[in-house]
DNA sequence: GCCAACGTTGGC
DNA sequence: GCCAACGTTGGC
């Protein structure tokens, strides 16, 4: 089993909103290596929902990948803002999970507080410039930051 | 294949 | 709302 981190804007769609409908499929991931991330899940793994943009970014609470990857259908929707011209239905660029609602955490575990953690190691979400919006996260980084809780 | 221009992400 | 970082596009 893997450990993953995916971005999301609370505005548009928060652990709450993950919560209620239980299980939602995570489209609109329009980056070579955030899609690489996505196609090398698998059923079973775990996700941490991080809130970004937003008043305090930082982890919202956990998920978990409900399907094997599949074609994300917004690429092929020319209304949707996600619509993606060049992609081909024979071979389709991109690919999403579902994600299901595991628990929301007692309280927002901040960016700050991450980037405060010692011997996290190499880690897509505190390096700098980062902006990828799925990357991996390994037992120790996922141990560590949830015993912030 | 280089690289300038442009667009997007996301923290602040 | 600003802007640094960085990915993508397109002219050459």
């Amino acid at each position: 089993m893997n450990r993953w981190l995916m971005k999301t804007e609370p505005d548009t769609f928060s652990i709450d909103d993950l919560k209620r409908v239980k299980v939602e499929p995570w489209n609109g991931v329009r980056n070579y290596q955030a899609r690489n991330h996505i196609r090398a899940m698998k059923k079973g793994d775990l996700v941490m929902i991080y809130h970004s943009s937003c008043a305090v970014p930082g982890v919202a609470g956990i998920g978990e990948v409900a399907s094997a990857p599949y074609p994300d259908p917004t690429q092929f929707d020319p209304k949707n803002d996600y619509f993606d011209a060049g992609s081909d239905r024979a071979e389709p660029r991109w690919s999403l999970v579902d994600v299901r609602f595991k628990r929301k955490l007692k309280r927002v575990i901040t960016l700050d507080e991450i980037k405060a953690l010692r011997g996290l190691g190499d880690f897509a979400l505190t390096r700098r410039g980062n902006r990828l919006s799925v990357l991996p996260v390994s037992e120790s980084q996922w141990e560590a930051i949830l015993a912030l809780e």
